[in-house]
RNA sequence: ACGUCCAUAGCUCAGCUGGAUAGAGCAACAGCCUUCUAAGCUGUGGGUCGCAGGUUCGAAUCCUGCUGGACGUGCCA
């Protein structure tokens, strides 16, 4: 398909410049760059449009006259190969009508060849990408804004690769810092030595449940702030009983969140500990400070200066020496650069560390790093709740484990009020499976950048514009194929004739097939996997039409069986290749 | 105060580098299960694309101003 327009597209541009030549108008005026390519409104006006509106000025004529005299000419000094489609005028534009049995053909073949590969491109050639995302602390268990950060960091991971890059997954676990030292504290106080394992909970929850001890103990408490200073300190020291209870307390939530990982799909080739690699931020400021990049204050803190850049002056060391944020951003950024020379670093964090960012990228570019020029910030916006923003303060937060649990209730229950409990052989791992599906899509056909709102009933909804209608459509296709390869003295001995798929709604199914790899370029390009989930509804809606108005295995002919048995496949598989970049896991049966 | 971003149907969101009558889901209402999974399909109603200018043959899309909202401008993360 995109090979068909960039043809067409060429020999557009060769008319044009045919005509102004012939009517003095210059030589060479329209570059094919500069050519405008549309998808018409409806397919029976043709399959690729050009407006003729922007020639309109230099030919001195009106659009209309300009289309009808492209077509005339393309008609008779046969300028362009039959195959290819044929020309026609439709007001201001010049529409090409394909050939449908031609493209069909084609593009089904190329499906069942390519198969799990169908859709892949290699756009970014084998640039080298890292990405960043999640970053969990190891004081509390995951919640609804890691999710989003989740589904976008990973799904668009998987695109990235999809799209011909090299990737690195990275996460960054937050394991230091005074508020680990709370949590820490409080369970030294209230815990009485229990454990996740004698209270039966899992190891984020539990830790977690200590962090808000620590607050609620705080609040009353002035002494709290004071003795969790003390142990940050001792921390920074090396003290040995404190390392020794940081390391078992970030244990326990590690494993914790990495159980919410496997439910909902996440993984990582490597994983950084800020505990790690705070002290290269530390020597790499340093370095900046001898340099001459930095300067040192009268109270010893050590400062940058961004104030020509249009930013602020920024603390990079506090006066007791100690590291902050950003300092721990700057070695982890180096470490990583380190360990894999990248062409692009992307960083999914949400949108409200942009000056953050901002200023990271200036400060590596001054300590000579010139791979800070290719840096990215992928800034996604807030999950909100109906009732307004979400504040673990006051007990509005949704956490990701519930919201997961809830999930998968609910798909057993669906499952079960279906009758197809018997079908489904584990019911668990399926009910997971959907409940996963669902949330991803959720959070995932919402732009990125975009601020959301989450509405618990929507998200738990398993009807239209959801993860579990594309798994549905998924699974009724992978039915019919069971039935079909099953009974084969029935079904079988047909011959796909693509001349069968002519009809409109078939037609708009295979141009959507033959557009898939374009659309995850696109993605690739806007970083946006929302335009995955798009097409996939669309996709999936043309083809449940279809199914709906078409018998596809209930038919005498034999043909027409094989013929939209190789369309329903086709979907099937592209269905299965595009919900992969969602993180939506495709189902055989539910 | 300044900076960045957002504003499309009652609600949640699409709308590609400006282009043919502005779309979907949910909710509401009305239909469709002796046939391949009804988690489905069909139909109806619902819009001054925040407001006002400008650029253009042509603007939801680009520019300016205004209004409303989010976030940020910590020796927090």
């Amino acid at each position: 398909m995109k090979d068909l327009k960039e043809y067409w597209r060429g020999v557009i541009c060769r008319v044009i410049n045919l005509i102004a030549e012939n009517e003095n108008r210059g030589t060479g005026i329209v570059s094919p760059d500069s050519i405008i390519t549309e998808t018409p409104p409806d397919p029976e006006m043709g399959d690729i449009a050009f407006p003729m509106f922007q020639f309109s000025k230099i030919l001195k004529k009106s659009p209309k006259e300009i289309a009808e005299q492209c077509r005339i000419l393309l008609e008779s000094e046969h300028l362009t190969d039959k195959k290819a489609g044929t020309p026609e005028v439709s007001g201001a534009y010049l529409n090409i009508r394909l050939d449908r049995i031609r493209v069909t053909e084609e593009v089904l073949a190329r499906i069942g060849k390519q198969a799990d590969d169908y859709g892949r491109g290699n756009v970014l050639n084998n640039k080298r990408i890292t990405i960043e995302f999640s970053c969990p602390n190891t004081n509390k268990p995951l919640h609804l804004g890691h999710l989003r950060n989740d589904a976008i960091g990973m799904s668009l991971s998987l695109i990235l690769e999809a799209s011909g890059a090299l990737i690195r997954r990275v996460n960054l676990i937050n394991d230091r810092g005074i508020h680990i030292c709370k949590s820490m504290l409080a369970y030294k106080k209230f815990a009485g030595g229990s454990t996740p394992g004698t209270e039966g909970v899992k190891g984020d929850h539990f830790v977690g449940k200590y962090y808000v001890l620590y607050n609620e103990w705080a609040d009353k408490d002035p002494e709290a702030e004071k003795e969790a200073r003390e142990m940050l300190k001792k921390w920074e020291q090396g003290d040995s009983e404190i390392m020794e209870l940081w390391k078992k307390m970030n244990g326990w939530t590690i494993e914790g969140i990495q159980k919410t990982y496997s439910a909902t799909g996440v993984e990582f080739d490597q994983v950084y500990y800020e505990s790690d690699t705070y002290k290269l931020g530390k020597e790499e400021v340093l370095k900046g400070l001898s340099k001459g990049v930095f300067y040192r204050d009268k109270d010893n803190s050590v400062w940058v200066d961004l104030t020509g850049e249009g930013l602020d002056k920024k603390v990079l060391l506090r006066s007791d020496g100690t590291s902050l944020y950003l300092t721990q951003d700057i070695g982890t950024a180096v470490q990583r650069y380190n360990d894999w020379p990248f062409d692009t670093l992307i960083y999914v964090v949400a949108s409200e560390q942009n000056y953050h960012f901002k200023v990271l990228f200036k400060v590596l570019s001054l300590l000579g790093y010139t791979w800070a020029d290719n840096l990215y910030h992928l800034a996604y916006g807030m999950v909100n709740l109906p009732e307004g923003k979400m504040k673990s303060r006051e007990g509005r937060i949704v956490d990701a484990d519930d919201l997961i649990e809830d999930l998968c209730k609910l798909a057993l229950k669906e499952i079960a009020a279906k009758g197809r409990d018997s079908e489904i052989s584990d019911l668990e791992s399926t009910a997971g499976m959907i409940a996963s599906g669902a949330l991803n899509y959720y959070l995932l056909q919402v732009s990125p950048y975009k601020d959301m709102v989450f509405y618990p009933e929507e998200s738990i909804s398993f009807t239209g514009n959801t993860g579990p209608y594309l798994q549905y459509t998924g699974a009724r296709i992978s039915s019919l194929l069971r039935k079909y390869s099953g009974n084969k003295e029935k079904y079988s001995g047909g011959t796909l004739k693509p001349g069968l798929l002519a009809g409109k709604e078939e037609w708009e199914i295979v141009r959507m097939l033959a557009d898939f790899p374009g659309v995850i370029e696109n993605a690739a390009e806007q970083k946006n996997p929302s335009v995955i989930a798009v097409f996939l509804f669309e996709l999936g809606k043309h083809f449940s039409r279809f199914y709906h108005d078409n018998p596809i295995l209930h038919n005498k002919n034999r043909d027409l069986i094989a013929t939209r048995m190789a369309l329903a496949e086709s979907v099937m598989q592209v269905l299965k290749n595009g919900l992969k970049l969602i993180c939506v896991p495709f189902l055989e049966k539910m």
